[in-house]
DNA sequence: TTTTTTTACGCAATCGATGCCGATAACGAT
DNA sequence: ATCGTTATCGGCATCGATTGCGTAAAAAAA
């Protein structure tokens, strides 16, 4: 059907042999000019284009790079994606995305695709149901380039790009204790998950460093990272009708701050002034929403840039690399009314009452 | 850095050519069950993967399809993109997903990037600034499979998907007009984009079919379709300050809408009360905002997996393609609060009022 | 036993581009 | 006249996998 014209075609019609052509239009010294000009004229004429299989083949590499996260529909990874998009345009790399929707399978599955497919790296945020990573291991074994950002692990020494997980979940923690609430519950992914665990531990340090305990039934994990509306409505609706429900609830995730809400409001629940809410979000929608929502944002766009930077870098690196860096970046707490001071709150309805 | 094993590595280790080893692996018949069996145990034990870029080049393709669209972060377009990938998964495609940004210029790019890079065919949505096609038509007369969605041209003939956009709009503007709205704005993108003309004639029909007449200060085109904050927010100032200010807004997109929504709050403008608004989005969040979002919604999803059935339909085609449909899919309008009856609303608060 | 057939495998070309050599001139130097 | 040098270009192998064709040996038929 749709055929390019090679370099066999021009050393053809123009009675060169293809390395001729070839250097030709590498602008190789060994060729004269005249040559030079009658193949470089020819294949603009045409529309030249190499071939970039035959390329990948010869040279073993494809100039391009695999991202792996769980989906696009989601604010932070679609602009993480915009970030790398950014810097691999610019380094002369393709961009493959592909989706793990959060299912350990389909996330092993991708990457395999995506290594056997010749992609020269690999970007990866692991999915919540993965708590093996021997598909990793194995790929980065062999000295394939993989750099993980925001959900990362341990297991595996390579470069890692994160958000300020903890001090996140810290401000936010805090931000709701300054505004007067006191029985703080929180609701995150996977426990196995590096940023469930990181945000967990600033959520307790923060209570901590208050003098408040820790209530273990004040935290839910989902397991599925809000994937599944019902287990996180389960989850919401536990919280609820807990003996001493809690009058703030920090939600670790897009999706589960956003389903947490929906969940709340089938139920009834008045926010804040029943239940406060403070979330990780990306979403420009977040303040329009009703009421506008507290969150902690990730610099997602600048993790993808620095993430990809730092992929490139091991891709073109001459010798294997051993010294990895670990970029951890500022997240940024933004107040809106899903938190409003609660004192404040009922002092203002019960002057409205006597008035 | 990084060797896969190779039909040549097994030849060696096994002492047979690589021939040999290529028919016992497909199973051929050609081969003594004692070889194939050892060569498929030692393929496996060593994890041998076929290279798909060898394979390409041999077979001229890639059995990878290139998608172009705006933006990801469109809930429209990432379920779209689900869609696709649903199909082509299952089929034995790859996805490769690239971002015009509504940029006429990154759009070519990208095309020719996907092009060159051997992809069998492309999906594609044009960008809001594309107005010449050039670069689709060069492809296209070459006889490079595509298929147009959402965002389709009249200029070539191939597989399109869109949704009935017409109708939706009808009944956007014809559900504006039952609420008792009989001011009714529209807010769209670039006047030339096929979703823009098919949605402003359906909202000019259902006018007409209403004894209404078109006022054209009500109609107001964005030609970047929401990127750019500025002009909606002037879009939208303009539309306000009018000396017969529009009671109702209809917007025919995601981001016009929700912007539209920022827009109208920051200037202070109250919703539905002093203006209604009925948007085009696929995002659930719109249930969410104050007030919840009355929407026409497209079957984003289907339409993914439509396009890539008809796109992987043209690649796999014998012959050239002659024949080629046009899947118009139906839109949902969803009822919630942005568009309040209007005089319902009027009666109660002077019920109110007197009670 | 001889001929034919089947079995089982290797050789080499192919896909597009590159790059190491080798070849053939022209030309100056000895 | 012979040799070395340089400029310019072609031949061939290479990357990994497939496949048509050829062929040796083994099996079957004569």
């Amino acid at each position: 059907m749709y055929e390019a014209i090679t370099i066999k075609d021009i050393a053809k019609a123009l009675g060169l042999s293809t390395s001729t052509v070839s250097r030709a239009l590498r602008g190789s010294h060994e060729i004269s000019s005249d040559t030079k000009k009658m193949v470089i004229e020819y294949a603009e004429q045409f529309n030249y284009r190499p071939n970039p299989i035959a390329l990948s083949l010869k040279e073993r590499r494809s100039r391009s790079i695999g991202v792996v996260v769980c989906e696009i529909a989601n604010n932070f990874f679609s602009q993480a994606i915009n970030g790398i998009e950014s810097v691999a345009y610019n380094r002369g790399y393709h961009v493959i995305i592909s989706q793990s929707h959060e299912s350990y399978e389909r996330e092993i599955v991708n990457v395999e695709h995506l290594a056997s497919r010749s992609v020269d790296g690999l970007l990866v945020s692991l999915s919540t149901e993965t708590n093996q990573i021997a598909h990793f291991k194995n790929l980065h074994d062999k000295g394939f380039p993989i750099v993980f950002f925001d959900r990362i692990t341990d297991e595996i020494e390579t470069h890692k790009v994160v958000a300020d997980n903890y001090k996140g979940a810290y401000d936010a923690t805090q931000h709701l204790i300054d505004a007067g609430y006191t029985k703080i519950a929180h609701l995150t992914s996977s426990a196995h998950l590096s940023i469930s665990i990181e945000r967990l531990n600033g959520y307790k340090a923060a209570l901590a460093d208050n003098g408040m305990g820790v209530n273990e039934s004040y935290i839910k994990h989902c397991g599925h990272g809000g994937m599944i509306y019902a287990e996180l409505e389960e989850a919401v609706k536990d919280l609820v009708h807990l003996k001493d429900r809690p009058d703030a609830i920090f939600s670790a995730g897009d999706r589960l701050s956003l389903s947490c809400l929906t969940a709340l409001k089938s139920i009834g629940i008045k926010i804040p002034d029943d239940m406060a809410i403070v979330g990780f979000s990306n979403s420009a929608l977040v303040e329009l929403i009703n009421p506008s929502l507290t969150v902690i944002k990730q610099p997602a766009f600048e993790m993808g840039q620095v993430a990809t930077e730092l992929l490139i870098k091991l891709i073109e690196s001459k010798r294997p690399v051993t010294e990895f860096e670990k970029v951890v970046l500022p997240t940024e707490l933004i107040i809106r009314d899903s938190s409003a001071n609660k004192i404040i709150t009922k002092n203002y309805k019960t002057k409205k009452a006597f008035s």
